[in-house]
DNA sequence: GATCCACGGGAATACACGGATG
DNA sequence: CATCCGTGTATTCCCGTGGATC
């Protein structure tokens, strides 16, 4: 069953038109093929990039901007495409039994929020760059290593890595990026992409051009909010002024108004109706936390700690008054087969990534005083987009 | 047999407070 | 008054173990 007959499936029969008809086109951390409004990004990319229409790698780059500015919808759009340009170009790099070297760069794209350690670093480049699929276990990260060296050593082009999210809590910060670079073949360059400015990354060491994104004006994220309702709701499901209400309120964040829009969307389809009111919005926007930390960083946890996150957004807050009782909230349920201790080190290190966050309650006389867990994500979206999952 | 990495579990450490002590 | 101590919690840290896969 895909995603839409599911829908239908839970709406039970439709009686006319159904109000969503594609959450992933809601979903904040998908983005469309050709994102709205970047066409300027693209083209100082493109111009960065240049060199590889004469079959040259371009040097190191660095795409940064804020939080929702688009950046990963940029890179992955133009990745893919530029992929799809050299492939179509060049002979093929995939069967090391071909003498011929390609003569136009490759494109890899590495999101660093799913590739933490060396080992899933290189092997994500090599999987990108050869037919056959890499074993994750059994092969060491020596082995990946050599056998990336062996590939690109063919390449007389080499590639481009795009190695997105750079230096968030929990990936590799530019030091370490840099290390990950020093154990490639020399024909490689990277186009790194990160939020922290050029001016404070040891990144720009290393790279020749920086690239700025602004946040979304006004006016274009109540496009790609609009773009996002034609493509997942019915005809006429949002008000153009509501629109404009989800973007005042987001500030530019493209993510956060996604998560606005998906949250009403789902408000309103549970309460029957066939458009978003001024209500479903109202509601949306008073449970989406600001800031709110990426639900891309959310949905890319270890399967275990977003079983224990989908029990948390069910968790009613008043069994959220101390660590020890959310753990205990979270272990009576029987979807959650880790022991108390494990769960409740899972929420400490939850909350040192930023995913939840603990706020000291009022000191109880004895002890240490506890503290609350509250939610730093989009609960609705989080929960909807889990529950969709295979 | 090799390899990577998530899990488990608890030990070690930090903190808050009230009361005792110098 | 300043400091120390004991108690009860909260929080952090560490490392061996085992599953999965080749």
């Amino acid at each position: 069953m895909n995603l839409d007959e599911r829908i239908r499936h839970r709406r039970g029969q439709g009686d006319g038109q159904q109000l969503v008809r594609d959450y992933s086109a809601l979903s904040p951390v998908s983005h469309l093929d050709e994102p709205s409004g970047r066409g300027p990004v693209m083209e100082r990319l493109l111009d960065h990039l240049e060199p590889i229409f004469d079959g040259q790698l371009p040097p190191n780059g660095y795409l940064h901007g804020p939080f929702g500015s688009g950046k990963s919808a940029v890179v992955t759009s133009l990745f893919d495409h530029l992929e799809q340009f050299s492939s179509g170009t060049r002979s093929i790099i995939h069967t090391s039994t071909r003498p011929a070297s390609p003569t136009t760069p490759g494109f890899v794209y590495v999101d660093l929020r799913g590739t933490t350690s060396e080992f899933a670093f290189y092997h994500d480049v090599l999987d990108a760059l050869v037919d056959e699929s890499v074993p994750h276990h059994g092969i060491s990260t020596g082995e990946i290593r050599d056998r990336l060296h062996d590939i690109l050593g063919l390449s007389r082009a080499g590639v481009v890595i795009g190695v997105d999210h750079v230096d968030e809590p929990n990936t590799f910060d530019a030091e370490s990026l840099v290390d990950l670079f020093a154990g490639l073949p020399s024909n490689v360059t990277w186009l790194a992409v990160g939020r922290v400015p050029p001016n404070r990354t040891a990144l720009t060491e290393y790279t020749a051009t920086s690239i700025p994104v602004q946040r979304y004006q006004r006016q274009m994220l109540v496009d790609v909010v609009m773009t996002r309702v034609s493509e997942g709701l019915a005809r006429q499901a949002l008000d153009h002024e509501l629109a404009r209400r989800i973007a005042d309120w987001a500030e530019g964040n493209a993510h956060d108004a996604l998560a606005a829009l998906f949250t009403a969307a789902d408000h309103a389809r549970r309460a029957g109706k066939n458009h978003i009111d001024s209500s479903d919005v109202s509601d949306a926007l008073g449970e989406i936390p600001l800031p709110s930390v990426s639900l891309g960083r959310v949905l890319q946890l270890p399967a275990n700690k977003q079983t224990v996150l989908r029990e948390l957004v069910d968790l009613d807050p008043v069994d959220c008054e101390s660590v020890t009782a959310t753990t205990e909230g979270i272990s009576e349920s029987h979807s959650v087969d880790l022991s108390a201790a494990t769960v409740k080190r899972y929420l400490y290190e939850m909350a040192e990534l930023g995913i939840v966050e603990r706020v000291q309650s009022q000191s109880t006389s004895k002890g240490r005083p506890p503290s609350r867990v509250e939610l730093r994500f989009p609960p609705t979206v989080f929960r909807r987009l889990y529950d969709l999952r295979e």
